[in-house]
DNA sequence: GTCTATATAAAGATAGAC
DNA sequence: GTCTATCTTTATATAGAC
């Protein structure tokens, strides 16, 4: 892999993990094995430009992932399902896997501090707002109740993942799972 | 106010607003008018102590405020949604106040760092479900059913402040109100 | 395109005067 | 109990050789 692919791909995976403040570059430099003259020759604004593209990648990753759940399930109900599941199972193996389908402790860190980065955030969770309010369309649901369920949804699985962390326990996954027919309802 | 409290509460603000790394000592000591000598008196632990003291702060403040809403309305229903609502109100008066009734960004950022840290805002979960969880049970609800709604409402509230701070937007915090009756179903 | 070496600033923390 | 001055470490960033 080229350098500056793997420089994105340890840094994401860093930031997702630890937030971005927290992540030193030299820590991503030692990860990776490279020094300061490939990062600073690939990111010639430094950290906040490696940030930029790492939420673009974890737009791509995100959503991937998630367009690919939803299109080998036939209900929205059960696409959650599977979503919530292999989240909860990613838990269990090991709670860092959790960290590569949430960015919130980037969000948490940076929504209030930066205005761009904010805007990368807001547009990746609208991204997934809408794989979730067309699967809800296609299930009868009005364009308005799909977006609000929507909504709803990823409120639900974003908090339970951040209870999850930090009760160290699967169970707020698995009791949103449970949820899942209340909040597929018109409200 | 004695310089000890001072230094709590004006940390807590900030560590709310910013998370933890992103505030730094001298950021503190200059919103309070007061220099190292001082914080190293009270704290000689330093930032990690500052941050323990905040955390017993925040579980303070935060329950107090629930309790107090929750003695004042007679259903859960109704308390959830004057929770949401005073929620909203902060959120559209300023977007600042709605980090002084959560800690979600201290912690995304310290929950894989610190174990003893995560321990602490794990506590201050486990409090706001007992007191929804308590009322659930006044409203009719098994011990069991109540235990799972409460997990899920605070996943849902949580989740939707995120939401609304990333997506300047009050809009989440009130789809959650809206779809409250939903939620407080047996499942 | 990547390295080494260096610059510069900021962080957290300590010592000792008052 | 608070101050000033200082120390140490770490952070981000740059310059220039290869």
């Amino acid at each position: 892999m080229d350098t500056k692919s793997l420089l994105i791909e340890t840094a994401t995976e860093l930031f997702q993990q630890k937030g971005y403040k927290s992540v030193g570059i030299n820590e991503i430099l030692r990860a990776c094995d490279i020094t300061k003259g490939a990062l600073y020759h690939h990111f010639p604004n430094g950290k906040d430009e490696l940030l930029i593209a790492c939420l673009n990648s974890m737009k791509e990753a995100i959503t991937g992932d998630i367009k690919d759940i939803f299109s080998r399930h036939a209900s929205a109900l059960a696409a959650f399902q599977a979503t919530l599941d292999k989240l909860a199972a990613h838990f269990e193996q090991d709670a860092q896997l959790l960290a590569g389908h949430t960015f919130s402790s980037i969000v948490s860190e940076m929504a209030t501090l930066s205005e761009p980065i904010r805007e990368a955030c807001s547009s990746l969770y609208t991204s997934i707002q809408d794989i979730y309010a067309e699967k809800l369309v296609a299930d009868g649901f009005t364009s308005i109740a799909a977006h609000s369920i929507a909504v709803l949804v990823t409120a639900s699985i974003e908090g339970s993942m951040m209870l999850s962390l930090t009760q160290s326990s699967s169970e707020p996954l698995k009791v949103v799972s449970r949820a899942l027919p209340n909040l597929l309802k018109e409200f």
